[in-house]
RNA sequence: GCCCAGAUAGCUCAGUUGGUAGAGCAAAGGACUGAAAAUCCUUGUGUCGGUGGUUCGAUUCCACCUCUGGGCA
C-alpha cells in the first residue's frame, strides 16, 4: 500500500515562516496542504493561532485544521490515524502532501514513531484523580513504581499528567505502559523534513511582539469570549495554549489588560522554546534559516 | 523649599531583631509515547543606591548625599 511519492515535512519554531513558505509551494506545485497543529485543529481558534485568513484559507485549502469543537480534548493519537487518512487521499489524488505546522510533538510521533497504546479514558482518568485526592500523589507515585518501575523511571514525582497517564493505561489494558514501548521507526526514505529557524535574536523577538499586537488588534480577546460564550465555559482545552490561557485568564480578571501583551509574549517565547528542543531531538532535518532558499531546495528535491 | 515613603537578581518585590541574601516572573538547558501551544525537572555572586560613622563585623543602625514616587507649600 505504500508508495513512494515524497512527502515535504515543514517545521520550525512559531514565526518561522512555515505559513508562507507552504503557501508558495502550493502555489508551485500540485500538492495538499495538511496542517500539524494540535490548536489549528480546533473550530473558531482562528486569530490566536494564527490561522491563515477564511479568504486564504479557499485559494489554499488545508487538511486538518476547523475538525474539533474547542471543548473537545484532541490527541496524537487520533492526529496519526487522521493524518494516516489524509496521506492516502493525496497519494490517490497525485498531491505531494506538505505537511506544515508548529506541534513538534505530532511531527516527532510521524517522523520517529509511536507505539500503539491505549487510547485515553475520561472515567478511568477521573478515578486515577480521585485515588490521588484521596491517597496523595507520593502514595500513587509509589504505586507506580512497583507496578511499572520501568515506566516510573521516565515520570518525575511530581509529574502528575504522565504519572496519570501510566496508571490509565495499565488499569485500561492489563499491561504496563512500558511493555508497549517498541518506537518502531517510521522514517520513510521519501519523506523529506525541513526545519526552518530564523534564530532567536532581538529580532525574532520584535517580530513576535508585533505579531501579538496585531493578534489583539484583530479582537484576539474578542474570539476567546465568544469561544467562551457557545461553549458556556472558560475552562475548554483550548484554553490551556499559548495565549488563549493568558486571554482566558484576562477575561476571568486575573490579568491586567496593561500586561497582557507581555503575558502572551512570554507564552509565545517559551513555546519557540520548547518547539527547539522537540527539533534537536528529530533526526535527519535539514535546516533552513529563510523560506526562500528553502524553496528552492525542496523544488530540486521534487526535481520542479 | 519642607515632610513622608522607597532604592536588594534582567523585572516585581520579600528578607536579614547587625554575622555579606531569596521568591515569583524572565533567561538558559533538559525530559517527553492519545491534554503536547500540555505537563514536569535542573540552573540564582547580586559593588543589597553612594560616601562616611558606630561596631569585632553593616545590605541591616546613624548622618549626609544622589535618584524615584507621593504629599505640603
Amino acid at each position: 500500500m505504500k508508495t513512494l511519492s515524497p512527502i515535504i515535512c515543514i517545521l520550525g519554531p512559531t514565526n518561522s515562516g512555515k505559513t508562507d513558505l507552504s503557501l508558495k509551494l502550493f502555489d508551485e506545485i500540485p500538492s495538499k496542504l495538511i496542517s500539524v497543529d494540535s490548536v489549528q485543529i480546533y473550530k473558531y481558534a482562528d486569530i490566536g493561532s494564527n490561522k491563515i485568513s477564511k479568504e486564504l484559507q479557499k485559494k489554499y485549502p488545508h487538511e486538518l485544521i476547523d475538525i474539533i469543537e474547542p471543548n473537545e480534548i484532541y490527541s496524537v493519537g487520533e492526529f496519526l490515524k487522521d493524518l494516516r487518512r489524509s496521506l492516502d487521499e493525496s497519494t490517490q489524488s497525485n498531491k505531494i502532501p506538505i505537511l506544515v505546522g508548529g506541534s513538534m510533538m505530532y511531527f516527532f510521533s510521524y517522523l520517529v514513531g509511536f507505539d500503539d497504546l491505549p487510547k485515553s479514558d475520561p472515567d478511568t482518568r477521573r478515578k486515577i484523580h480521585e485515588a490521588i485526592d484521596r491517597r496523595g500523589k507520593e502514595n500513587v507515585y509509589k504505586e507506580l513504581k512497583a507496578k511499572d518501575p520501568e515506566a516510573a523511571k521516565n515520570i518525575h514525582p511530581n509529574d502528575t499528567q504522565r504519572i496519570v497517564r501510566a496508571l490509565e493505561v495499565m488499569e485500561i489494558s492489563k499491561k504496563t505502559m512500558s511493555s508497549f514501548f517498541k518506537r518502531k521507526k517510521r522514517f520513510a526514505p521519501n519523506v523529506f523534513p525541513i526545519v526552518i529557524d530564523k534564530g532567536r535574536g532581538s529580532s525574532f523577538d520584535n517580530e513576535l511582539k508585533a505579531r501579538i499586537e496585531k493578534m489583539l488588534k484583530k479582537g484576539f480577546i474578542d474570539e476567546v469570549h465568544e469561544i467562551a460564550k457557545i461553549y458556556k465555559s472558560n475552562k475548554l482545552p483550548l484554553f490551556n495554549s499559548a495565549g488563549y490561557k493568558e486571554v482566558s485568564m484576562h477575561i476571568d480578571k486575573i490579568i491586567k489588560k496593561d500586561v497582557l501583551i507581555e503575558k502572551i509574549f512570554f507564552a509565545h517565547k517559551k513555546l519557540a522554546k520548547h518547539q527547539r528542543t522537540w527539533i534537536k531531538k528529530i533526526p535527519n532535518l535539514k535546516a533552513f534559516q529563510s523560506a526562500d532558499t528553502a524553496k528552492n531546495e525542496i523544488l530540486e528535491y521534487l526535481s520542479y
